[in-house]
DNA sequence: AATAGTAGTAACCCCAAAGTAACCTATATG
DNA sequence: CATATAGGTTACTTTGGGGTTACTACTATT
């Protein structure tokens, strides 16, 4: 009996991809990040609907596939600042084609708006009282 | 009070994107059709672990989305062949992407196995029996 | 002594997605 | 008359990702 070979020898590491990236918040926190550090705060603040307990596991799990960097500062209160690392780095012109993907394949889709819903004032706490 | 933006004008497309293949099954499915026609049996051959109830809703999904092309055969037994629709193919290119960056920044991971573990006979039902 | 401020944990719950198994349709075949 | 075949559907159960709320540590400020 002959036997043939499937030709996928992409989708496994696809899959593992898509186990790093392809959930609900990890594209908006590797989005977040690629305009620099930013402090755990900033990121709760700027991913509307997240909980504190779902970033920080989103964060440990990217922190753990190595997508991200965690540096933490000995101060009170606590500081504690994300950044890309070079795997995170190398994988956003790929999440930038696949925008452009969506932006061209579904010209119907009002993305516009969401672009909008992301502007959230960037100065918080004290700085937010005057 | 200044007001600053957050400049992630693709975190809407890129969440409309895992929306559309960021699951356990979708990028799979692509990658099968991505040779071209197959058979609901075929896919269900090929995508081991995966379900008959959800490879139903997967491929309807991907059908609703515009990914894919569903051509029903009025035959007895009843045929199906799904193949992938110019969204689809479009979506290729950035897949492989996805792929190499995977392949190139997880180099322990021993995707070759994985590769291995996709090789399935091609010949099926009454094929098989000889 | 109470409060604010940051970056979390711990305990608990919920629901949609996924999994399982049986059933269905129409024909042809033995 | 029973069985096989392809491509499903239906009903039911399970799982785990995500959500909510309360709590913590440590210090400076009021």
């Amino acid at each position: 009996m002959s036997r043939k070979y499937i030709e996928n020898p992409n989708a496994c590491t696809l899959v593992h991809t898509m186990n790093i990236i392809g959930n609900k918040w990890k594209p908006i926190l590797i989005y977040l990040l690629s305009n620099g550090k930013l402090r755990f705060g900033k990121l709760l603040l700027f991913t509307p609907g997240i909980s504190k307990k779902v970033l920080t596991t989103q964060l440990r799990e990217l922190e753990d596939d190595g997508l991200i960097i965690r540096e933490k500062f000995n101060e009170t209160p606590p500081r504690v600042e994300y950044s890309l690392s070079e795997k995170g780095l190398a994988l956003l012109p790929i999440l930038r084609e696949l925008s452009r993907w969506a932006e061209n394949m579904y010209p119907e889709i009002a993305f516009e708006e969401c672009r909008i819903a992301s502007g959230i004032d960037l100065k918080v706490g004290k700085f937010n009282k005057e």
